[in-house]
DNA sequence: TAGCCTTATCGTTAAATTGCGATTAATCTT
DNA sequence: AAGATTAATCGCAATTTAACGATAAGGCTA
């Protein structure tokens, strides 16, 4: 199982954006509205208990066919909320860390 | 300027649901979802900043009628982001610090 | 190379969301 | 009681979202 997508041992580094302003709301409204759907929760959930790169099995854990989960994980990827590496025929998965960092500062912040 | 809608002194008092689990996710993705708009966060932000009731003005601090502003208050106050008092002619509007925290643990757990 | 496996994209349909003006409802003021 | 003020609701149009099957694209494997 490859892992180069998955930068989880890495040190957290610093992120000086600011937590308010219009910027910060933007961001935060955005990243919100991608969490937003009980289905995408459950990859981003699936994705933190592994804790590690995941090709292909997500489409198994859910209810929904194929081509659903993938509008999904678009939807994710666009928000820089998952980041997936092509691995041969694969993509395999992982959470962006310094994504949810991001999104517990603003969250954090209200 | 009335405050009985807003908690704000009260001390937090426990919430025992767990973090994780298909009901957490549901209502994880319904908190998101209600803020998974710009004029939703702007909102809250401002909510947040005055952390007292607000009455009416925030109508003024919106690019948007009147309208839509109260149809954005009813999302936040259906997912309980929000609560309102009435106050005369007029209702006052305050965040509700328990879903607030409820939303901060299920984030964190991410 | 020919098929097979995995994932993304396309096209479509149905449903939900967003925004507004107009209206209603409730309360206050005079 | 009459009018003014505030906020919610209604009705509507335009846009976006969600879901699916079908198809395409890319890389293995035999």
């Amino acid at each position: 199982m490859k892992e180069f997508c998955c930068p989880e041992n890495e040190p957290p580094e610093s992120d000086l954006r600011p937590v308010e302003g219009p910027d910060a709301e933007q961001e935060l409204a955005a990243l919100a509205k991608a969490l937003g759907h009980p289905a995408r929760v459950q990859i981003v959930r699936f994705l933190s208990r592994r804790s590690t790169c995941v090709c292909g099995e997500i489409v198994d854990q859910l209810p929904l066919s194929q081509s659903t989960v993938s509008q999904h994980l678009k939807v994710l990827k666009e928000a820089e909320i998952v980041q997936g590496s092509i691995d041969g025929p694969r993509v395999c998965y992982c959470l962006n860390p310094r994504t949810l960092r991001r999104l517990r500062a603003l969250i954090s912040s209200l």
